[in-house]
DNA sequence: ACCTGAACACCGTTCAAGT
DNA sequence: ACCTGAACACCGTTCAAGT
């Protein structure tokens, strides 16, 4: 239905129609032969414009990057480091399948490492440097993008099933449990943890101690 | 090679050759026509076993999490929560390959939920009830998880490429922070953030308020 | 009950050929 | 410079046929 005929491909048109394509058929109907039909083209022809389907991904991961506003202008700090969060989730919830294809990629272009450097920049604002600095930046993302893969996947018990019945009944937290198991409140779950985390890294060591009371253990590297 | 003759096929059997296939030769591999050489059977005779290649992903999870050990006889209910964060990055390094391909799927068998219900019951132990304790397992599993799926990726800048180096130069605090994000510790980075998670939902509220000072706004659900 | 060969409708990618 | 058809070496799954 969507074949256009004679289309002038560019990469940035590929990867735009792969994005659409896979928003509206999933992440199963990305293949080159269906994304070259989608643009009325063999195809071989995409070729010319991205080095193969690795690539065609690396470039899905790069747009999708390219929609994360996190606009440090003038916030506070941590409000910079909750809209980065908030930012990865937004993206992922508004391109699924697409995230579920490319959410994990690390980023190494330009444009997609911007970000990384306004929220590494918010954190040394907070006074936390050096390698603190790195694993706060870690634990952030491996929250928001761990969270919302898990969210798009499907939380644990979220769907309750008639043949999960059984095994809930039989334990017996998950059973106590199991309507706020079941009850979809994925805005909120992701606020919690985000809060816990800020909360959490903000008892780091670091130069000024924050004004609540004494260091906590938050970032003693035990184990 | 390891082609073995007129095999007896069993569910589990399926199941270990996919999760030592996959571990050998990477994700690509496990197709049904490879896995069903692997055992010396034609790929059809693998659907006696397994539904389709998504059962076969499905018990790949399951056997997975069966290898998760959380253990928590005589512990401090805090020590079980970062047992099961640990162990499931334990398992993942143990099977990158395979933890890439099905890390992020929801649990839904008796045998997997028993885990879950072990770090549920940790939770109320320390006070932490209702929709919390399923934001707290929700928050530690999303960022676990998250973690490993990024190490196993790779870190963003974690290996400096040549043509990285231009994009790290204009970015201040990537540049100012360059050596600790090259800087391979993930041990550290990992208990960086679960300390972080577990001191920030600690100050969630409940019954008995930590010995540390005020409650902080750790979980209110702005937004 | 379990295994199989043939078949169907697909894949990504290479390559020589066209314009 | 860009697009193409044919070809290669694959996929998952169905189905009728074997034992």
């Amino acid at each position: 239905m969507s074949t256009r005929r004679h289309a002038r491909l560019t990469r940035r048109s590929v990867l735009e129609a792969a994005l659409a394509l896979v928003d509206r058929e999933g992440a199963g109907a990305l293949t080159m032969r269906r994304l070259g039909d989608e643009l009325g083209v063999a195809a071989m022809s995409l070729y010319n414009h991205v080095a193969g389907r690795g690539a065609l991904l690396d470039g899905l991961s790069e747009v999708m990057v390219g929609e994360l506003d996190v606009g440090a202008d003038g916030q506070e700090p941590v409000d910079v480091l909750r809209r980065f969060a908030r930012g990865i989730r937004s993206v992922a919830l508004a391109h699924p399948h697409a995230f579920e294809l490319v959410g994990m990629r690390p980023l190494s272009t330009r444009a997609s490492l911007e970000p990384v450097d306004t929220v590494l920049g918010s954190l040394r604002a907070l006074g936390i440097e050096g390698p603190q600095a790195v694993y706060a930046y870690r634990a952030l993302t491996s929250y928001a993008r761990g969270f919302a893969l898990a969210e798009i996947a499907g939380f644990t018990l979220e769907s309750a099933a008639e043949d999960e019945a059984e095994a809930v009944a039989a334990l017996p937290h998950v059973a106590a449990l199991a309507p706020h198991l079941q009850r979809r409140s994925p805005d909120a779950a992701f606020e919690f943890g985000l809060d816990a985390l800020l909360a959490g890294v903000d008892f780091a060591p670091r130069k000024d101690q924050p004004p609540g009371g004494p260091p906590r253990k938050a970032a003693e590297t035990s184990r």
